[in-house]
DNA sequence: GCCAACGTTGGC
DNA sequence: GCCAACGTTGGC
């Protein structure tokens, strides 16, 4: 899942009180998809960095709450507020996310130097979608590479 | 700020 | 249903 650090980091979900937070703004279709009909609660996510000086996989979190309809959808005041969606039919969901540790920082640079993950969704040209599915074993070679490795600086 | 690659909108 | 115009994403 991507979001912009100057709007919600991996330290702002660390830095919250019950280290959790609401996965708003969603505004895609594709990405209410995944969100609404393929992830449960427990399923792992990799937090990644996006429109950032260093792009990349910055934390996991876990998935917390079945999706329910997005808040900011009803808010006229909100960026994200849908003067088409209405609480009988809301058409933006979100879903809770709490922390389940930071990682080093996995450039998107990086990400792109491994062949293993050359089919890796988020790495295919032009994706723009804030939320695509990770193979399992894109996850496992990830999580391998995240542990072994040491952060630079 | 540029721009490629999408996604959405709306006239027809 | 087509498709041109427009808007957005996101790396650089």
């Amino acid at each position: 899942m991507k979001s912009e650090p100057s709007d919600v980091s991996i330290d702002d979900v660390a830095g919250a009180s019950l280290r959790q937070t609401c996965w708003y703004g969603v505004r895609n279709y594709q990405a209410r998809n995944f969100m609404r009909d393929v992830m449960r609660a427990g399923d792992l996510v990799f937090f990644y960095h996006s429109s950032c000086a260093e792009p990349g996989i910055a934390g996991i979190v876990e998935i917390i709450s079945a999706a329910y309809p997005d808040p900011t959808q009803f808010d006229p005041k909100s960026r994200y507020y849908d003067p088409k969606a209405t609480v009988e039919n809301p058409r933006w969901f979100s879903v809770d996310v709490k922390l389940v540790r930071k990682t080093r920082l996995m450039s998107l640079k990086e990400l792109r130097t491994y062949s293993e993950l050359s089919d890796m969704r988020l790495l295919a040209r032009g994706n723009r979608l804030s939320i695509s599915p990770v193979e399992p074993g894109e996850w496992r070679f990830i999580e391998k590479k995240l542990d072994s490795t040491m952060a630079a600086a």
